[in-house]
RNA sequence: GGCGACGUACCCAAGUGGCUUAAGGGGAAGGUCUGCAAAACCUUUAUUCAUCGGUUCGAAUCCGAUCGUCGCCUCCA
């Protein structure tokens, strides 16, 4: 039984798709004027490890993540840069697609463009237009909250104190200061394209309700992004899908914390952010994954150093059992695999922490759990079972490997006959000479040399490996 | 001003009424290994959960107050 929280309730509940074995998944992404942030990335990172965790379980999800192509802030820097939108747009939707490669992130089942949907968007306004929810005023369209009885149901805002504390600028071509924009008029210079109003071009919420009304239907199960979207945009998907449809719109909704730096919100508009690009030339895609797993998705987590260092060193503790199951594996035997190690209550606690609103702190500590008894079996054993180190092997390829992506069995396994390999192995046979010979000076050169250049020997108990470091 | 979240060891972080006299990671200490180191592996490391009251047979977990931190109410993951 899988339990989440669901900000729409503000509780946990028993998540039960709309058809079962089927889950439909709507997540907020990127608005392409810029390179998304580490900030960013932990949002897509939770939901990679919330779809893969489905998917574990055997569910079929159509994950669709929005690209917002159009908007104030990609014209913004088209005008500054003196180049059409289209091409800011481009670029960096190029870019995103690069960045989430880089960090191991499934691809969504569907990515659509507001730029490809805009029939669909005209339409769900005329709809709303039609049935009284939206007015028209001079080339631009809003949508009027008073009709819509429960606005505020999802963020807890009721309309009469958002009214006084609004910081909104008084628009006079709003009847009300929270009316949003469905449409805008195009101004001059501004990409466009015609409607029913004059031409112009889509708000920014409206696409969302248009394109996941499109592609996973008018009511489906699962709507997440971060905590900043609750109000207003996530409120104006609800009133404009529901108004438009009569029907439910997102049954469960995810929200996630975010990434704070000195404790505070990381953002563009606060300029306090890493790009993931910047961050990826210090630290791996599976340091910054594992991060973010040892933290709940719906926490706060504040953004440092040491926390990147201990989620790396955390990580070679997998690394290195995966490394020993590699190096153990060809000399395994088909002695019966008897080990103190239960693998079924490891799944199954781990399926349980998972279970429990995708609990992956609790996860990585049953993962660790597992991998203290891994080693003690390990060392206990003369001679390994080729289906002990199997079963190990599969416990963290469906964890580690499958939903966190944090390691990799297959690593550095192509490059490993290169010159540049076989350059270290000579130097570790020198050494090894030269530590025969107690010609310690000369062994410890060599050692201290190499480190410097990063690579770390490693003395096992009777053989030389070695390490290239990196985080 | 309105709404909401949070405060657990040196640091990060699970746990939200009895299974927990509080998981896991980092750090630190000890051990095995080593020529010595490092790495690796093993062991140890909170009678206590911001503070003060209350409810209960029983609370870190529920309620109230106080102090502190953060977020949303404008674009933001």
């Amino acid at each position: 039984m899988l339990n989440v929280y669901n900000t729409l309730t503000r509780q946990k509940e028993e998540f039960i798709p709309l058809e079962k074995g089927k889950i439909k998944m709507y997540v907020c992404g990127p608005t392409v004027y810029d390179y998304f942030h580490i900030g960013n990335a932990r949002s897509f990172i939770n939901s990679d490890f919330i779809r893969k965790y489905l998917e574990y379980k055997g569910y079929e999800v159509t994950f669709a993540m929005n690209l917002t192509d159009i908007d104030d802030k990609i014209i913004k820097k088209a005008n500054t840069e003196n180049v059409p939108a289209s091409e800011i747009a481009n670029k960096f939707t190029k870019a995103f697609f690069e960045d989430i490669t880089l960090l191991r992130i499934k691809p969504a089942t569907i990515y659509p463009k507001a730029t490809e949907h805009i029939d669909d968007i005209i339409a769900m306004v005329k709809t709303l237009v039609d049935k009284g929810y939206a007015y028209v005023s001079g080339g631009d369209v809003f949508y009027d909250i008073s009709k819509f009885t429960s606005y505020g149901k999802l963020s807890g805002k009721n309309i009469d104190d958002l009214i006084e504390g609004s910081r909104v600028e008084i628009n006079t071509t709003k009847t009300n200061p929270l009316d949003f924009a469905l449409w805008k008029a195009a101004k001059p210079g501004e990409p466009s394209w015609v409607s029913p109003w004059g031409s112009g071009r889509p708000g920014w919420h409206i696409e969302c309700s248009a394109m996941s009304c499109k592609h996973l239907g008018v009511t489906f199960d699962i709507h997440a992004g971060g905590n900043d979207l609750i109000f207003p945009h996530h409120e104006n998907e609800i009133a404009q899908s529901e108004a438009a449809n009569q029907k439910p719109f997102a049954r469960y909704w995810f929200h996630f914390g975010f990434l704070n730096i000195n404790n505070e919100k990381m953002s563009k508009s606060l300029g306090n952010f890493f790009t993931v690009r910047d961050f990826l030339k210090k630290y791996s895609p599976e340091t910054i994954r594992f991060f973010f797993a040892q933290t709940h998705y719906g926490a706060p987590l504040n953004f440092s150093e040491e926390g990147l260092d201990g989620a790396h060193k955390g990580l070679q503790k997998i690394e290195n059992l995966v490394a020993r199951i590699n190096e153990l594996t060809p000399d395994a035997t088909d002695i019966s695999s008897d080990t103190s190690i239960d693998f079924a209550a490891f799944y199954e606690l781990f399926e349980k922490a998972m279970d429990e609103d995708f609990n992956t702190p609790k996860a990585c500590g049953v993962l660790f759990d597992f991998i203290k008894d891994a080693n003690k079996a390990l060392n206990s054993q003369s001679q390994s079972s080729k289906a002990t180190l199997l079963e190990i092997r599969k416990f963290i390829e469906a964890t580690a490997v499958n939903i966190f992506g944090i390691t990799s069995f297959e690593k550095e396994t192509e490059s490993s006959v290169s010159l540049e390999n076989e350059l270290i192995e000579l130097l570790i046979a020198t050494r090894i000479e030269a530590k025969k010979a107690k010609q310690y000076p000369l062994s410890d050169f060599i050692r201290d040399e190499l480190k410097k250049l990063g690579i770390m020997l490693q003395d096992g108990k009777d053989k030389t490996t070695y390490k290239k470091s990196s985080q």
